[in-house]
RNA sequence: GUGGAUGUAGCUUAGUUGGUUAAAGCGCCAGAUUGUGGCUCUGGAGAUCGUGGGUUCGAGUCCCAUCUUCCACCCCA
């Protein structure tokens, strides 16, 4: 097909119909963000290279292989954001956020572009929700902010989820595990695939989530991190646990979890399910203590996570969740007659002035066709307005779900006429036998 | 980045060993007396068969390239 008519590889146009759910599914993440206090950051969608490289960390495969780079007009080089950390983090610290009280909580939906080879629930521009909170250090703001992403997830419906916790330790630690593990695999140097070979010298940890059935059982006998954590992590990460339990948030420690940007430390978690198929993390983060002062800031713990919309989004449809809610025409008024397809069109303008979704054909159709795309669109009432309405100054209102009629006023007075017709169809509707009781 | 599939109207698909104007259902538009939608009936629009080459008298069907989507890796949200 031509370029012209289709999107980019890994890029998805967000269609009327779903929208509505995108919408459903931001209200939510924002409501409850709001209901603990985060507020929202807007960042650029493009920084700095420098900024990628530094924060989220040069050896890693999303900055050595799937950043969009690129040399502006002033021969700057400019990166499209493969992640929303780093310039949450940027902007907190050019701006001073953390003079105002700590702890920061910020929150954003932001889109990301990394050059990926697409597939499903793996785009090269994806949506995220995320958040960062800032200033912490206690296990209750991991244990809060994994319970923001528990309670987004709880009400939007998506279920069977799994939590999966660990603690990947400080710097101080995690270099002696790092060593241990060094020692523990260049004994089975023969026996280890090509890429943890590889592994072996730049990132060790890494070896411990190998597919490979073979890597995979000499990982079984490695030493664990969990058993290398320094004091200080070790009973941070109890207390995670512990902050965890206390909420009731259920989940499962998985010394495998390692999360592929250099920044976290300590607390790493991500929410995986397996409703689509094969298991997708939807969500991750972690604690990321030195990346401020990485960054020029000041030494400030901190961490957040990142959420995927259209994973998200995959996992409803998959549990075939009702997020579709149709935002239909409240009054759908047609129009008989030319005089009275004016008539319409005022007073479709006039309810819309006062709140009311209206709609009246402008294709100048037939009765019968109007009547047609007002079922379409899903009106919720219609109206005729033709000569003779026009004369008498009433007109009839149909109920479309129930077919009952009303007589009502279409001059002065409609507006609250309408609002008792609808407010008594509400209640009918919703107690049905109310209305068998009255007659 | 590696390996493997896929691609026919808006959607889901049919299309025989390559052979005349590429089918169907749904959807869309219009009608079935200018006063009322959902059911039914009739008609219509809509496809350069992903794109570009090649083989052939002739290609939706075969070959090559390319793009998209999808699956498994890799990686990750």
């Amino acid at each position: 097909m031509a370029l012209l008519t289709q999107a980019p590889r890994g890029t998805q146009d967000i269609l009327p119909a779903d929208s509505a759910k995108w919408q459903k599914m931001e209200d939510v993440m924002r409501q409850e963000a709001h209901l603990q206090g985060f507020g929202e950051i807007r960042t650029p969608v493009f920084e700095h290279t420098e900024l990628f490289l530094r924060s989220v960390g040069e050896t890693t495969d999303v900055v050595q292989k799937e950043m969009y780079t690129f040399k502006d007009k002033g021969d700057r080089s400019i990166t499209l954001r493969p992640e929303g950390t780093a310039g949450a983090v940027r902007a907190m610290l050019e701006h001073g956020l953390y003079n105002e009280g700590l702890p920061v909580k910020l929150y954003y939906f932001t889109s990301c572009y990394r050059y990926e080879k697409a597939q499903k629930g793996r785009l090269r521009e994806f949506h995220q929700f995320g958040v960062e909170m800032f200033g912490s250090a206690s296990p209750l703001a991991d244990a809060q902010v994994i319970a923001l992403a528990a309670s987004v997830f709880q009400r939007l419906g998506i279920r069977d989820l799994s939590l999966e916790i660990n603690s990947i330790g400080c710097p101080e630690c995690r270099a002696r595990y790092t060593a241990a593990l060094k020692e523990y695999f260049s004994a089975y140097t023969d026996q280890l695939c090509e890429t943890c070979l590889s592994r072996l010298e730049r990132n060790p940890m890494r070896i411990l989530d190998c597919k490979s059935p073979i890597c995979a059982g000499i990982a079984e006998g490695a030493p664990r991190m969990l058993d290398y954590l320094c004091e200080d992590c070790s009973r941070h990460f109890e207390g995670v646990k512990h902050s965890l339990t206390e909420i009731g948030i259920p989940y499962t420690v998985n010394p495998t979890i390692v999360r592929g940007l250099d920044y976290y430390t300590r607390t790493v978690f991500e929410f995986i399910s397996t409703a689509t198929g094969a298991p997708l993390t939807v969500c991750a983060g972690g604690r990321y203590d030195g990346l401020v002062e990485e960054m020029g800031g000041p030494s400030m713990p901190a961490l957040g996570f990142g959420l995927g919309m259209e994973r998200a989004l995959m996992i409803l449809e998959a549990q075939k969740a009702d997020l579709a809610e149709k935002n239909p025409c409240s009054v759908f008024i047609a129009a008989l007659g030319e005089e009275a397809s004016f008539a319409a069109f005022r007073m479709a303008h006039e309810l819309r002035l006062s709140g009311i979704s209206a709609a009246c054909d402008v294709n100048g159709r037939g009765l019968k066709a109007q009547m047609k795309y007002a079922d379409k669109i899903g009106a919720l009432y219609s109206m005729v307005l033709g000569d003779n309405e026009l004369q008498t100054g009433e007109a009839v209102l149909k109920n479309m779900e129930t077919g009952e009629k009303h007589t009502v006023f279409i001059g002065d007075g409609f507006l609250e006429q309408f609002a008792a017709i609808e407010a008594e169809d509400d209640l009918k509707r919703d107690f049905p036998q109310l209305s068998e009781n009255k007659e």
